[in-house]
DNA sequence: CAGGTTGAAATTTGATCATATTGTGGCCGC
DNA sequence: GCGGCCACAATATGATCAAATTTCAACCTG
């Protein structure tokens, strides 16, 4: 699995130069992106600097960058955790996606060498296997890899941050609709997406990413009301 | 002036129960948003705990969630400014305000009061007032406070938070195109929000708010290319 | 000989930690 | 069940270490 970096195992490497605020925001931000953390969760600073094995300042600022960017929540009472979503949330989460992916993807058409589509089949085909061996988390990481790539190439940094930071806030509901249902419902119209992407036809590739989306927001919803 | 509070001034005095990091942000958060500060200019953690008379932490802190906002800029060197919009930058706001304060607008409609609209009217008359005066200040701090206003009365957290983070972007920039070319030339497209909101008009107020935005942000990109 | 360039030292700034302080929630006794 | 105590977690500070920029001077070049 190559086409993957594990960020998290590099905040606790040795001979890694970027600041261990940083480390510590990157490893906590994939353990939310990737389901590692629960929605409810407490998130503790003394914890987190015992698992991380480093000071609570760096702790301290990863987790006000994290409650920035709505991928944990202040809960008054100098308590944090990670967010429960309520449908409401969800159905607000539908319409921004909506909005800036479909977006994203128009604008990464055009941008999209022959080499980077191939890449991006060679993701989905390693998402295919996933979904058919039921593995919740390489479906999570492949899938958001699929998204990141194509996104990357709209050259687009604001419109892209709100994408990201929208995918910090539905990461952890994600992963308990994977864990609950399995990954055979999953949606994947990463194929009618490829195929826009290849004809050079933008506003296909939107249809075909707000499809996408709301499969798998609607599948959210559902299992989030069904509780 | 009692139609908005100073939150800056909050910050020093000694009978806030808040922690002092919270405190730190909100003050930066305002000289941002209503242009104190410089795009471009530095921002040094040293010199915040000297100005704002408190310790490192909660400034680093408060700068860790101003970045993650976008509102400054980690420039590598573990150098922070206030970020240099270009006019990509600006047309990418331009899309995503459009597509998202329509939305606010739309679903704050039906949630508006006689007497919430009422306010909204108050806050545009001083609006009027500062622009005639040439009050740079007053015209960002009283049309911000229209905005906010309106939008928290459409009861989306989530789309609200996005919106707030993109004034967060262009504040300092707005204040530049306001110093230079005086407040006469700003948009004001409030009264016909008004009469919107007060037909129940959603699709209006909608239409209303997108050539609002429209107007201030393309006001910004010929300031900015101008340059 | 003058101007520019490069190198190292010094100062400024950032990063991290250990520690003191404060506030909150839970628990025990009444 | 309610109110006061205790323990724990978070907040905030100052000290210490590391890194980067800036400054200054000597040297090389034209």
């Amino acid at each position: 699995m190559e086409l993957i970096e594990n960020r998290a195992s590099a905040a606790t490497s040795t001979g890694d130069k970027r600041p261990a605020h940083e480390q510590v925001y990157q490893a906590l931000r994939s353990q939310i992106l990737f389901g590692e953390l629960v929605p409810g969760q407490p998130v503790t600073i003394q914890g987190l600097t015992d698992s991380l094995g480093v000071g609570m300042t760096p702790v301290r600022e990863a987790i006000r960058r994290l409650i920035s960017d709505g991928a944990l929540i202040f809960q008054g009472n100098r308590r944090v955790s990670v967010p429960l979503l309520s449908t409401g949330d969800i159905e607000e989460m539908i319409f921004a996606r909506r909005a800036i992916e479909s977006e994203l993807s128009r604008r990464a058409t055009g941008n999209l060498q022959a080499a980077d589509i191939d890449h991006l089949e060679r993701i989905d085909r390693h998402l295919d296997r996933t979904i058919a061996d039921g593995d919740v988390s390489g479906y999570l990481k492949l899938n958001q890899a699929f998204h990141e790539t194509l996104y990357a190439h709209a050259n687009t940094p604001i419109l892209s941050d709100l994408a990201e930071r929208l995918w910090l806030r539905f990461g952890p509901s994600l992963r308990v609709v994977c864990g609950r249902f399995g990954t055979q419902s999953l949606p994947d119209r990463h194929k009618e997406i490829i195929t826009a992407l290849r004809n050079g036809d933008a506003e296909q590739a939107a249809r075909a990413t707000i499809q996408d989306i709301e499969q798998g927001m609607e599948l959210m919803a559902e299992a989030l009301t069904s509780t």
